[in-house]
DNA sequence: ATTATTTTTTAGGCTCGCCTAAAATATTTT
DNA sequence: AAAATATTTTAGGCGAGCCTAAAAAATAAT
């Protein structure tokens, strides 16, 4: 059984890794978990024994098989409770993430399952990210972002790549939910700003916004 | 903010309080989870200076205003989620306590609240125990064992007393179930068991088990 | 009312997860 | 390729929550 600070230290390491070869550095899961880079190193020797990483000196963590089912078991947990909150218990998708991150260490994987089946089977949370099944098989979409778009195209808001508080409520304020139609009418050349349509207004959205928006084409 | 450990604390403090004055003593805390009485011991002075518990030397524990809302607000989570696991997930009443200990502890008002509403709030857990509502208020009913009852009357079985899984499992092998009307026949002279009516069906069961069970006159 | 027994507290030690500061190694710059 | 800089590890310390063993206090037995 492992601790709440290993589980969250897996998590970490997941999420930084870009592709499945690829070795975190020290510093980076510090920051990801407001931690320093000492209590990092000390955790990375741990989830070594454990046989959890691959870790050498110096040259950061990389998650064996076994380190990488357990982490997507952790990321299921999180992403069915955030639907458990925002479908069943009305939570607004920029309120479920610190809660998902008390439950998602919850042990016990009938309630898992019981829950995934309660929900019926959902293949997205909140954020439009894939949730992985229970053998820890996890769907990657390739994400397409609202900037990919040519004009005069249109994509379906799937999800976001910075899920700060801060960007999701700016997003409520005006008016982008999730699963909104987007289509890009124009681009502005001197600061690349998008002219979009979405429902039945037209709004001016910065590149920078627009880069943040992962989109499906349609 | 309590921890995991300051809260099991209280919790157990409140279940052996036997009234609002009681003072409860250090070992049958410690028994009561699983510990040692000197762990119970700095325990105690710590919920003292937090103002949880009056915590006089040599002299047991007795909870405070503060405490007893602490106290209660965790077992208003703990019961909320028993109901929800049996309720929503299929999860049999013998095989909920365990998840429930660690559901209890996640941190959010809200989640309670909206999970209470969720459930249709709820006035008992699945094991029959009153679920105190958000200001910390808990109807008790006067527990009939069904050992309490005379020949010839009937008594709806409401909860136990023993909740181990022991005893749980015993009861549902003997298709003794929440809900379920037993009335009392016969008692034997001998051992004092009782012959009783379930349903189609008697069975004789002891006077230590129809001292276990709760439940309503009819 | 002493003595024996039980209960509770104190003293000291352990692990876990965190920290800071210093040392070691890796990387970048010149 | 040597020096400067950045990253990572080691060393040592701290609090929380647990433990055992010994001491202190309360309770029960004679």
């Amino acid at each position: 059984m492992l601790s709440f600070s290993e589980e969250n230290h897996l998590k970490s390491i997941f999420h930084l890794s870009t592709d499945i070869e690829s070795e975190v550095s020290t510093n980076s899961i510090a920051d990801n978990l407001n931690t320093k880079a000492s209590s990092v190193t000390e955790m990375l020797k741990k989830l070594g024994e454990k046989n959890l990483i691959v870790y050498k000196k110096y040259h950061g963590a990389q998650l064996t098989e076994m380190g990488r089912k357990t982490a997507l078991n952790i990321i299921r947990k999180h992403r069915l409770w955030e639907v458990f909150l925002v479908d069943k218990l009305n939570f607004k998708w920029d309120e479920v993430h610190d809660i998902a991150e008390q439950l998602e260490h919850i042990q016990s994987e009938k309630l898992t399952n019981e829950l995934d089946k309660f929900l019926n089977f959902p293949t997205k949370d909140p954020h439009g990210d894939p949730i992985p099944n229970p053998a820890g098989f996890i769907k990657f979409t390739p994400k397409l972002r609202l900037s990919d778009l040519n004009i005069g195209e249109t994509g379906k808001f799937i999800g976001v790549k910075d899920s700060s508080s801060t960007f999701l409520k700016y997003l409520d304020k005006r008016k982008i939910s999730l699963g909104s139609n987007i289509k890009v009418l124009h681009q502005e050349k001197f600061d690349q700003s998008l002219h979009v349509g979405l429902d039945e207004t037209n709004l001016t959205i910065s590149i920078k916004t627009a880069s943040n928006l992962y989109i499906t084409k349609i």
